[in-house]
DNA sequence: TTGAGTGCAAAGCGTTTGCAAAGCA
DNA sequence: TGCTTTGCAAACGCTTTGCACTCAA
């Protein structure tokens, strides 16, 4: 029921130490139930077409705030500004949250223990160009 | 010697299809000597100091073209907005270039793999809060 | 010469911020 | 009630764009 997955949401956010405000709830809700990766305005949209209307603000806000809770997971992480790497060669990066700083880490090994794990597991005919592996310290 | 290096760029440039003009020889060498991960500001800043002073427009405008021909990597890639993910368990995102579209690839497997593989070969202390590995296809 | 590339400044756009009003606990 | 959260709009900062000028080939 739709009661059932309300309760759960609020639960879930009053346990990450939150208050379990109707936004919260409704965009914890839409973007558990969501199969794609919203960006804030899909998931704005998403809302509104659900009779959630709420402002940009908010929803920036309450993203933020569950992602550092753990809820959900905010993809292009602590990067937010663009970098650049003169080295094309497969190497794992590692952000270092403290200093903003980016370590490189090589290892042919790994390229080729990820293309052949690929290779025998990816659904039919996606071809990779490029492979980002990134640790986050 | 420094013109070695300098003509080893303009090599580059050139076999990518591009003129070599005296700002992208530069950013070249510059970006394939820095040890670190510039942005585009860090990058100015060092251009400057070596006497290489060229317009905000232009510094991206050969920073793109040049992660277009693959000279160079731009992290974070091709999400250029920010994109949220209701499920904080480890999975392999695809990221379709074509549709904009980021598939989930779950498998438990890997992240074992990768992390007995990260247990015993980072450097010293770091210890990882999060692993991210993305497909770009 | 001439089409590609640069400089400059303005515009764009996703995101953040400040503050008053609202509402959960 | 008290303190967190929301709404709104303005501000922010990185990046892009338009256009005239310049220059590599």
């Amino acid at each position: 029921m739709k009661n059932e997955k309300i309760t759960l949401c609020t639960e879930m956010i009053r346990h990450a130490g939150l208050k379990a405000t109707p936004q919260r709830i409704s965009v914890l809700k839409v973007l558990s139930e969501l199969k794609s990766h919203p960006s804030a305005e899909m998931l704005m949209e998403e809302l509104e077409t659900q009779g959630h209307v709420m402002s940009v603000g908010t929803i920036y806000n309450i993203l933020e705030t569950f992602s550092q809770k753990g809820l959900i997971l905010k993809l292009k992480d602590n990067q937010e500004v663009m970098r650049f790497d003169g080295n094309t060669d497969f190497h794992v990066h590692v952000y270092n949250k403290t200093n903003d700083d980016i370590l490189d880490y090589f290892d042919s090994n790994l390229e080729v223990i990820l293309k052949d794990y690929f290779e025998g597991n990816l659904p039919e005919g996606l071809s990779i160009n490029r492979m980002d592996v990134s640790l986050y310290a």
